[in-house]
DNA sequence: GCCAACGTTGGC
DNA sequence: GCCAACGTTGGC
């Protein structure tokens, strides 16, 4: 499958992920239960995803990536002094999961939402519907195949 | 910093 | 389980 998954920049950015190499990084810290659906019951291995840089300066899809690990419970749930804690995870109840994301290509711009908007083929493209708040969300194949052509224009 | 949209919380 | 109040997200 083909999704977006939506980061700030300051906490993973594209160029983090390349960083990371081959391992990837540990997508972890999502904690809405409709992103946490997505992430524990859709996402697999092998799936390409949309890495859209948000909450920055430049907002807009930086690059690509591919899910290298499947599901599996977010560490940072545990942590007390980290931003991701949750209180009330325990290892009998552990809701929240996390993904490992491997780096593929980053784009030679941010394709800022503008100019995806202006692409009639994404008017249905979820990342761009008025008051989307999730954080990973699925794209269609051919959506994603018109970011990456928009892209190198 | 504004504000629309949505999620979450908690009293009843 | 309803729903108002509140909090958060995130583009602009």
């Amino acid at each position: 499958m083909f999704w977006v998954f939506k980061t700030e920049p300051a906490e993973c950015s594209i160029a983090d992920i390349e960083a990371a190499g081959s391992a990837g990084v540990v997508w972890e810290g999502v904690r809405n239960y409709q992103a946490r659906n997505f992430l524990r019951d859709q996402v697999k291995t092998g799936d390409m995803v949309l890495i859209h840089h948000s909450s920055c300066a430049a907002v807009g899809i930086a690059g690509v990536a591919t899910i290298i690990a499947e599901a599996f419970t977010d560490p940072s749930q545990f942590v007390t002094d980290s931003l991701y804690y949750d209180p009330k995870a325990n290892a009998d109840k552990a809701p929240w999961v996390a993904v490992r994301v491997g780096f593929v290509r980053k784009f030679p711009r941010i394709l800022p939402m503008a100019d995806l908007r202006a692409i009639a083929g994404l008017a249905e493209m979820q990342l761009l519907k008025k008051g989307n708040r999730l954080s990973i969300m699925p794209t269609t194949n051919a959506e994603f195949d018109l970011v990456l052509l928009a892209a190198k224009a």
